[in-house]
DNA sequence: GATCGTTTAAAGCGCTTGTTTTAATCGAGG
DNA sequence: CCTCGATTAAAACAAGCGCTTTAAACGATC
């Protein structure tokens, strides 16, 4: 065994990881893989057997490089759980939006977040399930103790759909905000820091489960009144 | 000319439409949309020139078809300005997630979200923007008058991406969701309540633009702590 | 009923795809 | 130096792609 057989078998996961993110795995072709990884054609086959398994490599690769590598900064124990969520949030942004530009292992993340294949349930429970847990146990700092289930996790989803959505509408966020104040205004401290604060203020001192009858109150009067 | 021939036409966008929304632009093929259309292989080619233009009325139809269908119920002008927020998350939320099951319409529409084509700039302009900037000014009501028009921007941002949220990255929240609250709490009723008092309780009462102090402190204190 | 533009049907074209095959090359053990 | 398994290279394969072509069927008009 060639002791160049690893270095090779890198190379082209690498290749198939950005191809894959860049086109989705139906549309990147295995020779456009093996010429960017400087290795012939019938590589792929060979190392991996077929394009398939050589993709379900890949998202096992950008999941471990993109999530364990990017992690919130280690912190005193007493430090208190306001700053703690706003290293999370500021953690997630920085796994979807990157300290460089757009790296390939995200976008292929996203297209698994959005049609998953076989390759998503591991990715859920290995990588997921634990940070939202971890993100819902921070938030009930804030909830009263008898919260239902349901509702800590619709709190939770509402966080990561802010951070998430700067990644998925990026394109689109970017037409609806004028150039310079994307440039002042979108780095990841300063949108950690508006998703942190308008979160804490949903829940520190005007709680949602006491607006609750406020907004309900004014729903149903509405029904009543067009339904007479 | 006959008369069946709008039909045909039709018939072929409304296939067209759900295999690119299924299947994206490259990997749909005329073939499939013809069968399904139950049209002959070339027709296509014949009624629109060839795939892209196909494309592009597709996705105008789907547009027009989703986002001008479904509208925010018409409400007295004296209706307070919760009541318009809440409906207006609540349209949001029933273009994602609709009334039906999974139209091809949405997913048409977030392929291009998520990687625009040059058909989305019509669609940002025509449908996003105007919506967005209702939005904006709807929110305006819980700020200050002097707010910078970036931070109005990002309280939007916030309020569409926790409704986004709940489609693009559906397939993942129902994998982290118990079968039985899916079907108990995600109603659009429930979800568009949750999201529109987690919006008014971070504006109403304790206001963001406060709070903001509070955990600035806290971030520069610990930055001192870490720096000495 | 003949005519002519419109629409459908089917076959074929050139090309690219994933994969296989066949042959050449390499590199360490005898 | 020879040998033989491991690896690379290049060509070939069948299948599927978008699109074109050719011919047949249709339908209104005279």
């Amino acid at each position: 065994m060639s002791p160049s057989r690893d270095a090779v078998r890198q190379r082209i996961l690498e290749a198939a990881g950005s191809e894959f993110a860049e086109r989705g795995f139906e549309n990147a072709t295995v020779r456009q893989i093996c010429h960017k990884a400087g290795a012939n054609g019938a590589a792929v086959n060979y190392y991996f057997g077929d394009k398939q398994q050589l993709y379900l490599e890949s998202v096992r690769l950008a999941s471990e490089a993109r999530i364990e590598q990017i992690s919130p900064p280690p912190r005193d124990p007493s430090t208190s759980a306001e700053v703690h969520l706003y290293d999370h949030v500021r953690t997630l942004l920085e796994r979807m939006l990157g300290s460089e530009q757009d790296p390939w292992q995200v976008k292929l993340l996203m297209r698994e977040v959005l049609q998953p294949t076989e390759a998503c349930r591991e990715l859920v429970e290995q990588h997921f399930r634990p940070r939202f847990e971890y993100l819902q146990n921070l938030l009930d700092s804030w909830l009263p103790p008898g919260m239902p289930d349901y509702r800590r996790r619709q709190v939770a989803f509402s966080v990561v759909g802010q951070c998430v959505h700067y990644r998925m509408a990026g394109e689109v966020i970017a037409m609806l905000t004028p150039e310079e104040d994307r440039r002042r205004y979108h780095s990841l401290d300063q949108l950690a820091f508006h998703i942190t604060t308008l979160t804490l203020a949903s829940l520190q001192h005007r709680p949602i489960w006491e607006l609750d009858t406020q907004l309900r109150e004014l729903l149903e009067e509405l029904a009543e009144a067009t339904s007479s």
